[in-house]
DNA sequence: CCGGAAATGTGATTAAGGTTACGAGAATAT
DNA sequence: ATATTCTCGTAACCTTAATCACATTTCCGG
């Protein structure tokens, strides 16, 4: 991999984007290359955090497991993400696990080649503290959908984070399975398909062949702020 | 105020412990002093964001208004926190109002101070990032513990969230009443109040005069793991 | 010290959504 | 190709905690 590929992948998405020359050059040569098959686990809630992940390609799953068994998805990542970056820099563990839902590549770096590259390169440390800014924003917006809202609005607004800008006929960034989709907003498998099956009466959304697409983005979004 | 001030009030609790002269001073310099009254609001949800806070003596809390009125507080903040960085960073909207629950003062510090306090000294970004990286976990905490616990072990965290270190007799942090608790909590008054008389019964906490303490700090981290 | 406003205690009722249960279809592996 | 395992649809039931409705107490300003 050169500069300029990675200047590729990372131009899209990421608030990466902005990198130049020299700093990409860095994070080539610092950090190492890793694949990941679907399935795998990227980071492991409990481990150590001693090195930092950008995701190249393919999609990871981010979740922590409660005490009582109980999985919460807490967000989805795509090519471009930073991952990790919490406990390498706090020190702490890893509080939360990322699986791979697709083959993936990624940059690995680890956290003495991270401070080298923080201290070479005073904009990086910038940039991140723009990735955990909107981390917070996100993660705060979660927990007032979850507070103040019932599972309609909820799930609303799970779909909507899901859904791409560029609405390719309303299709998601991802497909997830019902139960998965229960995972992220919060609710049952079985109220997810009641709820989607209520939906799909009214022409909000389609759902076919297991995949989700939505047809009325104005109405969900009126839903996702209504009242009940 | 001078840097020895500053360095006092800043030296106990905050990420900015370990702040050296330098920073210090240029913090005092480039910021200004200000004050506010009980109930004021020292930053206001869907103001543009430019400027940061350090609070030096009184607590705050922080919450959002959903599109439906209901109140969600996210935290409170005492002397040292920092307070207001996200919107400053990402140049979005305050997400949240942080208001004044007693008599506050803080140093205010515009975007353009700050960026420079950044550039000149480089571990300002790193300790910022460490702040920020904090307040992730709890937040990510947070969404775990609303939606993978009952009312229960979900209070019992709140309640040692609120619980100081240094058990002085198992006195909170603050002494907030059931209506806040609840919001801070996410469940109802009514509710907050059965609980803690229940585990009043038990002899798990006191409730007297309308103060709250842990009497058996043991228990309370059982239930705030137990899975029901 | 007194009066109004919050804050608290408690019961009855209700609604929202989880749980259990089961059958059918789709996907994947051996 | 067939078995095994996910996923999906749907119904009945049950639990949790919110809501409503008061009585009571505490707090605070004049």
């Amino acid at each position: 991999m050169n500069a300029e590929e990675l200047a590729n992948i990372l131009a899209e998405h990421s608030l990466f984007a902005d990198c130049d020359e020299a700093e990409l050059a860095d994070l080539i040569l610092r950090g190492h290359f890793v694949q990941y098959k679907k399935g795998d686990e990227l980071i492991m809630q409990g481990d150590p955090g001693n090195s930092l992940l950008i995701l190249l390609s393919g999609n990871a799953r981010t979740s922590m497991i409660a005490s009582n068994g109980n999985e919460v998805v807490l967000d989805y990542a795509e090519a471009g993400q930073v991952l990790g970056e919490i406990a390498l820099l706090d020190g702490g563990e890893r509080t939360a696990s990322v699986t791979a839902i697709e083959p993936i590549s990624a940059l690995s770096i680890t956290r003495a080649a991270f401070e080298d590259i923080l201290a070479k390169h005073k904009n990086m440390a910038l940039r991140l503290l723009k990735v955990m800014a909107k981390r917070i924003r996100t993660a705060n917006s979660m927990i007032e959908g979850d507070r103040a809202y019932t599972s309609g609005p909820r799930l609303a607004r799970y779909l909507l984070r899901l859904s791409v800008a560029g609405a390719n006929e309303g299709r998601l960034k991802l497909d997830l399975s019902q139960s998965e989709l229960g995972n992220f907003a919060g609710m049952s498998r079985e109220h997810i398909n009641r709820q989607l099956s209520a939906w799909s009466e009214g022409g909000i959304v389609a759902v076919e062949s297991g995949k989700i697409r939505i047809l009325d983005h104005a109405m969900l979004s009126h839903i996702a702020e209504a009242d009940s």
